[in-house]
DNA sequence: TTGAAAGCGCTACCAA
DNA sequence: TTGGTAGCGCTTTCAA
């Protein structure tokens, strides 16, 4: 490995200038900068970013713990975070956590250990121990999640009561009046909650008494198939179903037609997200779009913007959901 | 920030004692560990990764570029990855180049500069420059893309060319005698020229004289729907489609739906991949699983074992395909 | 404009 | 079993 010592000896001067023309950080003359930038040509020298990392206190490293990859949405922040991250030259430590805490925990202090910058923490069901661990390590730090409503940390938010409350207007107008949702967990995460809070806003602001809701007991897909059977049970009473997020729409939509039963004709079904899937499914999902792509580019930028020493940098960013109308929603009078 | 001097000075021992009851690497009195390992405790001392790579040499540090993580079978990939590298200690870095050569590059001079110990190429369409590049830089790598058919390179395989020769078998077994393919690119890597061949191979030994590929002209959804007004007007003298992967399948299944046709009563489709979204189509995929978490993981314990030294690692590992039956192929007499 | 040298936080060698 | 110290590859003062 040709370092910067063999860099400096090859073209005769010290490591001190051949630093400074690396860094452009200060002049050195053209002959000598000439000299040196071929040496380095002919070597193939590249500096040492662990070296350099450790004299500068900077690793330009950015960690991002997601629960699970799998989910077509969270691939897609990522993929925000990842590209505008390299446009700042930052890099991005993936950590998956499935869920579990310890594993949370253990990615932080890993993430600490290996000096990063900053942490992004994506996805549904963090514990407020895992914010107490961040602010512990002093690392900036910011959110994309459900479970925690909490101004005091710096997180990327829609507003899902709006968008629920959009939704849930958007099927009252199309004449439904038995509206269910499908809900995910029991014990539900405060966005959660604003969107069940928005679903029965809308039916009451329209004096519909009638209002369910369910528990799938997860968001996976399978869930939305399992949690069918129940809706299926009360199929005479309702004509349409929100469900909290996209797969468990598609898993709920094709219950129904593996079991004789037609979306929009029979139920209309309406889902959240705008995942990749929700446009394969027939009839296509209306549904709500959260800009994940922007939800992890705008969560890098501040991030970055804030370690680069920024404090200007708004603490909580709200972005804009959009309503897709697509063919899942049938009107009724 | 608390560093080993001052657990070192707190604990009234010398930095090298502090640095071994870290490390465990020599022996040390019960007293004076203990006294160090509370000092450790209250300080919240955690050794500095970037100091400790600087002259260990060892970063743990593994390079993973990806093309796309929309990709629902890159995602999972992924997670192999990260989840096995996890178990061994190493950390990814995770970079997206989206088919970009250049990006590629850059990637690979940051991993370099960044002291990655190995590096996982995973996608399709990587340049052989890229190959030389990262052996230029000296690096341990592994690679699973369907491009690169060279045996000096490590990579992780499937018999793609069997996969192709037995789901066109069963079309045929299925009474289907008019068979098209639909590939993704012109220029094709080769093992997408495997499948090919594996298709006419068996189109071939049953002495079965349609054959006709269909080139897509990408690899997503949105070429599927594409494509199909193609295939739509080859119908009557079609009664099977096989597509080079999922996403182009059900791209053409729902133009088929869209249209009026049914699958599979009017065309059978059946595609290559068993990407989730596979199961959420109507009918169900009939397709080839290949098993990406897997490859993923496979990948990179085999990555890990070449950089701790093991030298009997395959340089080629296959890993087995299944065929998975679902409801998208009806028989024909 | 250049060079010498200190030092980032740590490991590992050598001596005691 | 312990401590002192060199040195990993680099940046950054300070002096020249």
């Amino acid at each position: 490995m040709v370092t910067i010592k063999d860099v400096a000896r090859l073209s005769g001067v010290s490591i001190s200038t051949v630093s400074r023309v690396i860094n452009d950080s200060k002049p050195v003359s053209p002959e000598i900068r000439k000299k040196v930038l071929e040496v380095i040509d002919e070597t193939g020298y590249r500096p040492n970013d662990v070296a350099r990392s450790l004299v500068t206190r900077r690793s330009y490293l950015i960690g991002v713990i997601v629960n699970d990859l799998s989910n077509t949405y969270v691939a897609e922040m990522v993929k925000g975070v990842e590209e505008v991250g390299k446009m700042y030259n930052y890099d991005i430590l993936l950590c998956s956590s499935y869920y579990d805490k310890e594993a949370q925990m253990n990615h932080l202090s890993l993430l600490n250990r290996k000096q990063a910058e900053g942490i992004i923490l994506i996805g549904y069901r963090f514990d407020e121990e895992i914010v107490e661990k961040v602010n512990e390590y002093n690392k900036n730090s910011i959110y994309f999640t459900r479970d925690i409503k909490n101004d005091k940390i710096d997180h990327v938010k829609i507003d899902s009561h709006a968008a629920s409350y959009e939704m849930t207007k958007y099927l009252i107008n199309e004449g439904h009046k038995k509206i269910a949702f499908i809900s995910d967990f029991e014990d539900r995460g405060s966005y959660e909650q604003d969107k069940i809070d928005g679903y029965k806003e809308a039916l009451k602001e329209n004096e519909l008494d009638y209002s369910r809701v369910f528990v799938a007991g997860g968001r996976r897909y399978n869930f939305g198939y399992d949690i069918a059977h129940e809706v299926v049970a009360e199929i005479e009473n309702i004509t349409a179903v929100f469900c909290t997020n996209d797969e468990l729409a598609i898993g709920l939509i094709n219950y129904l037609f593996d079991n004789g039963y037609k979306v929009p004709d029979d139920v209309s079904v309406v889902g959240y997200g705008n995942y990749k899937e929700s446009q394969y499914v027939r009839p296509t999902l209306t549904t709500i779009s959260e800009p994940y792509y922007d939800i992890g580019a705008v969560s890098i930028r501040t991030l970055i913007k804030k370690i680069e020493g920024d404090k200007d940098q708004p603490s909580v960013v709200e972005l804009p959901f959009s309503f897709i109308k697509r063919d899942s929603v049938k009107k009724r009078d």
